[in-house]
DNA sequence: AAATTGTGTTCCAAATAGTGGAATTATTGG
DNA sequence: CCAATAATTCCACTATTTGGAACACAATTT
């Protein structure tokens, strides 16, 4: 059941990660509880981190007390709420995103369409804003949400602004899935893709991650390719054509470049 | 723009924590970049941890490491976008807020006015969730964000639902501040408050946060009191008068009821 | 251009905090 | 109620963190 949401395409290698000693061990362990759907008991937790029980209960002990995690009176680990608080200053206090805002809004306006952006990390891309006419519902419960980089619009653009060693490797590390017929699943196509996205700065997403699902992307990133993220434009196939889209390319990529124009200061001038 | 949030009531005394070793330490940092608006440099956060640079500079590079913590080009320090991602899922796997919502727009509907709910962390309510019907403005801009205890309705509704003992220890935490001409600023005064809003079921916000917002608010809690929150009916003081949102108590008291009812099973009984 | 100051980064012996096996105490369920 | 399972505590051992001081790097100033 965790599988579903696959999030973390797992570690491949369990924790390749350089040295981050005890709190990156505590931050495995918050990893562990995240990625399950439900709250965790002990012994789950203790099965998937290879650690004696007595440390394992420790840590957590430390996560509790911290406010990272929840024990339940069941005994079940939850996600805590201080995170929540630590997330909205992070959210709130993103120069990226408060730049972005309004040329998300400009985006929407121009097009009538719901504009997403989101950033790379690892092989996923991380929903940092949104903005829709119809909020029908909860709309804020995708911020922070990831989703994979090889099946999304913005997942793709983003991949086309890395260079070929950082682009090679992260590849290497995706853990290809299919979502809907349409999904890339090798990543020989995906290369293949990647090459055309780089070729005309736009990405589609052809009802590749969720079917009736369509996107064209472009690509928004640091001088130095130490930030790479993505802006979109989405909508529902019945109303948004492969025509329409591609209508709205060019616009997309002056907002994305328009971005990059305003962040310059502060993340280096593009390309 | 966001501004109402103010959040802090930063931490009045440094850490009064148990031992929580090396992660604390970890955390404290993260808790000091958090509570800054603008990123902060190496030497501002060493000024505000007691830590001899050389610790200081491997936590810091830890955090980074792990994505907690971001390195901004000209050193400075902000909030890392995993954060995000672990408040997401804080956010969407919390079974308070899942059991609750449904009652939170029952009660908007009832009255036609912004619903919140709000789960007490130390001296501050973190809101968990919202219901409004005209979103004009980034709603869950909010979601994460802390309030004072002191000055807030569902902030009064909580501390109502402490035992005594547990009430004068946060009564004796709280950083009295005035926020407006309404605002509570002695733990006397916060304290007859409280002793009528045990009386009657209901805490009313009366523009003391704010000028021009009123609220009303019931408690939400577990039977021993390990989890306290509060729910409320929040307007604009031009459109709802004192007299609506006493209407409005019964209905508030009895979905607070409901959602404690529904919690039961997981909580454990009311009272 | 050389010197200066203010930052940020690296090193390593000493001290401290984390480890993990085994014993103890709760919880569950038959 | 007792057996079985799960959660928690304990403590000698050791790996990790610590923190002072030395090193780099920029941006100023002389």
């Amino acid at each position: 059941m965790d599988k579903a949401q696959t999030s973390d395409s797992v570690t491949p290698q369990a924790r390749a990660h350089a040295d981050t000693g005890t709190l990156g061990k505590a931050i495995t362990v918050l990893d562990i509880v995240a990625s399950a759907e439900e709250p965790m008991r002990f012994t789950e937790i203790l099965d998937r981190c290879d650690q004696p029980r007595g440390t394992l209960h420790r840590q957590l002990s430390n996560l509790v007390e911290e406010g990272l995690l929840t024990l339940n009176r069941d005994h079940s680990y939850s996600l805590g709420l201080r995170l929540l608080k630590f997330a909205a200053k992070a959210w709130a206090g993103n120069k990226f995103r408060t730049i972005a805002e309004p040329h998300l809004r400009t985006l929407h306006e121009q097009t009538g369409e719901t504009v997403h952006l989101s950033v790379l990390r690892g092989t996923e891309m991380i929903y940092l804003d949104k903005v829709e006419s119809r909020q029908a519902v909860r709309m804020y419960s995708q911020i922070g949400n990831a989703s994979p980089v090889f099946c999304t619009g913005v997942g793709k653009a983003a991949m086309s602004a890395l260079n070929d060693e950082a682009l090679e490797t992260l590849i290497g590390q995706i853990a290809f899935r299919r979502f809907t017929e349409h999904t890339i699943v090798t990543a020989q196509d995906l290369k293949a893709e990647i090459a055309d996205i780089r070729a005309t700065g736009n990405a589609y997403d052809r009802e590749e991650h969720e079917i009736g699902i369509r996107c064209v992307a472009a690509p928004v990133y640091s001088a130095d390719r130490s930030f790479v993220a993505g802006l979109s434009v989405t909508g529902p196939a019945y109303r948004v054509s492969m025509e329409a889209l591609q209508s709205w390319a060019g616009l997309v990529r002056e907002a994305a470049n328009a971005i990059m124009d305003d962040m310059a200061p502060r993340l280096g001038p593009r390309t």
